[in-house]
RNA sequence: GCGGCUGUGGUGGAAUUGGCAGACACGCAGGAUUUAGGUUCCUGUGGUAACCCCGUGCAGGUUCAAGUCCUGUCAGCCGCACCA
């Protein structure tokens, strides 16, 4: 240990041990109770950045403490390392995505080194490589055998800069989510995974995962977007046909003055053939067709439509009602077409509005101050039925059942469920992706790939156009595949896979990294899961979280995993800001890890980060922050670099004699006691630290007075550098080699707080006069109830009572006592 | 529009169960050390001249006691949004 501080040199020395004993690696040990820690692999862009450092410190933080606690704890680390930004790279270096993301990876995993991060190396998982995307794709095969993969022709978001499909959950506001590019419609024959299937047990876990926070299930319960309500066929009249539409108010069916059809509802061509609105619908028609998403569904747009020369039958009252078509009615939600009912609802009551249809209330607000034949606007509340026959006086609540129980039995109408949830589109018209490996024969349509032929290798004799089909197509050799149940030739598929799917099963592939034979084996995921800790951006609340979900939901059914969901606690870590924005290159305003770590050390990055904010919180960058964690390091250093010779060979059996002594003891145990509740139970690393600090600050008033006692400080010295150790373990390790111990920390028993210290002889407590501090006195520490009512017989309080009336005695032990006084 | 979160000194934040608001830091001020600056160590630091008093976005309420519970309201951030 020198005498001065110098992180560089400390960093590097317990990094290059820490390699060399492999102290990070871990096997599945029946003996241990173990943990799963996990945190979200990163994309190899080339560097970290803030938020990964931050990421990463928190884990390792949870990991390094649960590991000095006696767990036997997982903690791996991969690379998401198929998508678009290598393809593009490549192209524009005229190199292959593979050299890119290589070099990349390898940069990454040197940062991730220098940060002094307990990864068990040994699992490393990278997607691109072929031992992983082999078992995408003999995973790709098992969802289609289940009929759970499946290709189809539809209208899919196209993002035109990218020159690929999106899946629904990546178009944000109609843009790519990507690129920002304004996405568009187009036809294309796409591979969808059958996530629908899935909706309700998505849905119904999610009321039971405490260890997830609200926003994120309510996010996915916002997507999934359950809506119970019926379907109801209407007659077009003079026509032998029906149309059925979706409600979740079936309750105002009859207040129906008009039908919508979606411009997209496969009857319209019929109905409007040869009506005098041929035209005028057409031109409405191809009108919606050029508009994009976000126009389309702007709220504020005035309604519009055309009204296609057609009428249906009100099923409850009989009434003819006109047809049209609009493009607030869409396609891909409940049937593609919508009751009217202006009086009950704002956007049919939008449209009356402007094309003239009759408002008839059928729910009654019960309120004057809303004339319900003269509504301003829809009324949607509760209320009493009316204008419905048999039903007038009911709650409109309970009409909805009845009007649907009644309906239901005259089989014209029929209880339904809805999801705002599409399938989930995973082709992607680009090369740096898992090959999906199916092939098509002519005579027997779409066949996976033998497991024999598996892996469907990336081939190399392809150009790089960064348009249209995928550069797969380019292969002079790719394509052709053989049937695998006639031999016949067959075309092999030329899309790849989504790069949600990869990293839908990574943390199953961490428990078994090196299968041959099978993705994982079963035995080794029982070992490990579920993720015990999953740590990573809110960014990924849907996406990620859900796919993985389904993904695992999945394999649970095909018996490869025993547990449903895969992740059982969730923490989601704020933004790294500066200058109260997210850092980002076209602001100018990035702090990057390597030149924090170059100036003062990781350890400083990492405490720095840990102290600023509690983890679910937004982060704000602050240098003089960053100095202030640094001179705490010092600070630390100096104080156990002046005692560490004194402390060796020191015995540890100590009796505390004087109240300095006991002073100690007390800011030692209440700190343990503190930092091991707030790290491995509530995350909140910052009031950790903050212990740690008043226990160094008790310290060096305590190593300054007459009458020491050298055990109590040896041993406070010792618990102190492993307190420390899980937020900055570099310079705890030297610190720990200063007092004497040759092996590394990362495997020392966790100091166990001594509750006998943390018993106070006497107290302080407050003396209240009607909720107000008035005095203050010191009472023994077990002091009774009765005791503490006693307290107002003496002088001092007596005093503060003059000419006053007690009226009540609030005595809580050990806290306080309230005076009520008249 | 719907849903979620957040609002505390000059700043980041603390207060775990309703019980002394502002822990711990940053910053600032003063002192000691130093030729000086920096470093280090110590002291002070919500407002107010001040004890009283006032003070956790705002307005009410419950309670002996409210940052914490209830009602209403405002602001900011995030997500979803013509989802029938």
């Amino acid at each position: 240990m020198d005498q001065r501080y110098n992180a560089q040199a400390v960093e590097e020395k317990w990094e290059k041990i820490w390699a060399e004993k492999d102290i990070f690696a871990v096997t599945e040990d029946p003996e241990k109770k173990k943990f799963y820690l996990l945190e979200m692999f990163p994309y190899p862009s080339g560097n970290l950045h803030m938020g990964h450092v931050r990421n990463y410190a928190i884990g390792d933080a949870i990991g390094r403490c649960l590991n000095m606690q006696g767990y036997n704890v997982l903690h791996p680390m991969g690379f998401d390392s198929f998508g678009l930004p290598a393809e593009n790279a490549a192209i524009k270096h005229n190199t292959h995505p593979a050299v890119w993301t290589k070099a990349n990876i390898e940069n990454m995993i040197t940062q991730l080194k220098r940060l002094g991060l307990s990864y068990d190396w040994d699992r490393l998982t990278e997607t691109y490589k072929v031992d992983y995307y082999k078992w995408m794709q003999w995973l790709f095969i098992q969802f289609f055998k289940k009929g759970l993969a499946y290709k189809k022709e539809n209208p899919v978001n196209w993002c035109p800069s990218c020159a690929t499909v999106l899946a629904n959950e990546q178009v944000v506001d109609g843009k790519c989510e990507r690129c920002g590019s304004v996405v568009t419609k187009k036809n294309l024959s796409q591979w969808y995974m059958k996530i629908t299937d899935y909706a309700d047990r998505l849905l119904d876990d999610l009321d039971d995962m405490p260890g997830w926070p609200d926003k994120v299930k309510e996010q996915q319960r916002n997507w999934i977007g359950r809506s119970e309500g019926a379907e109801v066929w209407f007659d077009l009249d003079g026509m032998d046909r029906k149309i059925n539409v979706f409600t979740t108010r079936i309750d105002t069916l009859f207040g129906v003055t008009f039908m919508v059809l979606s411009p997209e509802h496969p009857f319209v061509e019929e109905l409007i053939a040869g009506q005098p609105c041929e035209a005028a619908a057409r031109a409405y028609m191809e009108e919606c067709k050029k508009m994009s998403d976000i126009e389309r569904t702007s709220t504020t747009k005035e309604k519009t439509g055309v009204f296609i020369d057609r009428y249906v039958i009100n099923p409850a009252n009989g009434k003819k009602v006109p047809v049209f078509i609009s493009d607030y009615v869409l396609i891909n939600y409940g049937t593609g077409a919508v009751m009217g009912v202006p009086g009950h609802d704002q956007r049919d009551f939008e449209f009356a509005t402007k094309f003239g249809c009759d408002i008839i209330p059928v729910v009654d607000p019960q309120d004057p101050e809303i004339d319900v034949n003269n509504l301003k606007a829809a009324f949607v509340a509760e209320g009493i039925m009316i204008n419905s026959g048999k039903y007038d006086g009911m709650n409109n609540k309970d009409a909805i059942e009845a009007i649907r129980n009644d309906f239901e039995a005259k089989g014209i109408a029929k209880k339904t469920v809805n999801y705002k949830l599409r399938d989930w589109l995973i082709s992607r018209q680009r090369y740096w992706g898992c090959p999906i490996p199916m092939v098509y024969c002519e005579e027997h349509g779409w066949q996976p790939e033998k497991d024999e032929n598996l892996p469907v290798l990336l081939p190399e004799d392809v150009v790089f156009t960064g348009k249209g089909e995928s550069p797969i197509a380019t292969s002079p050799t790719f394509q052709n595949g053989v049937c695998p149940i006639c031999g016949k030739p067959a075309r092999r598929e030329v899309d790849t896979m989504d790069t949600f799917m990869d990293s839908s099963w990574y943390f199953l592939r961490y428990c078994d990294p090196h299968n041959t034979e099978m993705p994982f084996a079963k035995d080794k995921a029982d070992y490990w899961m579920n993720v015990d800790q999953y740590i990573g951006g809110i960014e990924h609340a849907i996406l990620h979280l859900m796919y993985a979900r389904f993904f695992n939901m999945v394999l649970y059914d095909l018996g490869m995993v025993s547990t449903e969901e895969p992740f059982k606690n969730l923490l989601t870590q704020g933004m790294v800001l500066k200058d109260g924005s997210k850092m980002s290159k076209s602001k100018g305003n990035v702090v990057a890890p390597d030149e924090i770590v170059n100036k003062y050390g990781a350890d400083t990055a990492r405490l720095f980060i840990l102290f600023a904010a509690p983890p679910e919180r937004e982060l704000e960058w602050s240098d003089t922050g960053v100095e202030g964690s640094y001179k705490f390091l010092n600070r630390v250093y100096r104080l156990v670099y002046d005692l560490a010779e004194e402390c060796r060979g020191i015995p540890r059996t100590y009796t505390l004699e004087t109240k300095d002594d006991k002073q100690l003891a007390y800011a030692l145990n209440s700190a343990i006691k503190r930092v091991s509740n707030d790290v491995s139970t509530r995350f909140n690393f910052n009031t950790a630290i903050s212990a740690i600090m008043e226990l160094v600050n008790e310290m060096y008033r305590y190593k300054e007075l007459e009458d020491v006692n050298m055990g109590l400080l040896a041993d406070s010295t010792e618990k102190l550098v492993l307190l420390l150790s899980p937020f900055v373990p570099h310079i705890c390790e030297e610190m720990w080699e200063g007092l004497g111990h040759s092996e590394s920390l990362y495997h020392a028993q966790w100091p166990v707080c001594d509750e006998k210290a943390l018993v106070k002889d006497s107290v302080e407590i407050v003396v209240q006069i009607n909720g107000k501090v008035r005095s203050r006195m010191d009472v023994a520490a077990d002091i009774t109830r009765e005791e503490m009512e006693k307290l107002v017989e003496q002088d001092s309080v007596k005093s503060l009572l003059e000419g006053k009336t007690v009226v009540k005695l609030i005595p809580v032990p050990g806290k306080l006592l309230n005076i009520v006084v008249r």
